[in-house]
DNA sequence: CGCGCGATTGAGTAATTTCAAATCTAGTGG
DNA sequence: CCACTAGATTTGAAATTACTCAATCGCGCG
């Protein structure tokens, strides 16, 4: 009868801070289950974002398209990581960016109102936060790093070797427009 | 005799969230006053980092410098702002970042530990740092972003409407180092 | 068998870099 | 006030790199 949703929750949670039972539970309780199909989309460009989403299972990403249509892949999220347009979130404006799945998948939802209250609730949850803002931070700046420093090449041979489920996962189009570079040019590099 | 470093960090937490003069004097306390020359470091690159800084007056910059001697730079650090080498400071691993003054400037530095004993002991100061991180991580997605979208024309562009006292404090070279270009080429784009 | 999607390849083009040289500017000392 | 120097900026020209656009290839599925 148990759901293993909230074990993989817990044990993310507990990666960082631990809780009670009953602190789990109330934190668990803010959150909403929603199942996804392929290319269902859970934020829209333009749209309004109330919520961000931690991944349980299958796999999203997050893209801007600009006016000329060329699409960039801001992040790719699969089990375990969190994702939603920020921006939007925190300051109440229109989304940039779509939010949609690669892969039939299943998310917690967790709104802006209900996280503050959340975090306010609790010092415990709002220390996690902190802690892995600051890791997603952290990794911001990495990525900014290679985008600067490192040609298609090696910044291939990283998120290869960072995340090689992708590869599976995901046709090698997208792995271009996260990359930054045409799909010809990626193509170009294994050669 | 008051020292108004005290007043531009207080305001600078309490766009966030109020303090009692308790609390703040508790917070405050937390952090060592730096006066820091010109081209004087705070982080460098192979050392340790056990600081993050607030810049009470002045402007520095946190850059990247690879095998090849080419350089990035990642921040410029003005009044108000928070630097560090974050990934060093979250991980206790070397610096992989130079982190020095551009001006004569003035600085509050919060080690590691202290920030965490302040976290622990504050709820409100740990819900500051979380809003002020989650703050960065957005401004890091957008750079990410322009960097992805647009043309170095464009960044330029912004940049410069985004802080325009930039390019009376420093000198063209290092605007081309943050955007990515080279100066030859940021040399071009206005003509 | 053929369609359609993803991936690759080729050729020409556009943009940026590199390296070198010229120019400009602010501060210094005569 | 002028000449001089160091650093910063600009310019030129060749070389590199990635892009675009088009065509081809490979393969799974109806």
């Amino acid at each position: 009868m148990e759901d293993t949703t909230q074990d993989i929750l817990r044990a993310h949670i507990e990666e960082i801070v631990s809780l009670t039972d009953d602190e789990f539970e109330r934190a668990f309780s803010a959150f909403t289950l929603r199942r996804l199909k392929k290319h269902q989309f859970v934020v829209q460009s333009g749209g309004l974002v109330d919520s961000e989403f931690f991944v349980v299972k299958g796999l999203l990403k997050a893209s801007f398209t600009n006016e000329q249509g060329r699409t960039h892949i801001l992040q790719f999220a699969m089990e375990n990581w969190w994702v939603s347009d920020y921006l939007a979130l925190n300051r109440h404006t229109y989304a940039a960016l779509d939010i949609d799945c690669l892969e039939e998948s299943v998310v917690l939802c967790l709104s802006r109102d209900t996280k503050a209250n959340v975090c306010a609730a609790s010092h415990k949850m709002e220390h996690f936060f902190r802690i892995k803002t600051g890791a997603g931070y952290v990794s911001l700046q990495q990525r900014i790093l290679s985008l600067m420093n490192d040609d298609a090449q090696s910044r291939y041979a990283q998120l290869l070797k960072q995340y090689p489920s992708l590869f599976q996962r995901v046709p090698k189009a997208l792995i271009a427009a996260y990359l930054g570079v045409s799909r010809e040019t990626l193509s170009r590099l294994s050669r």
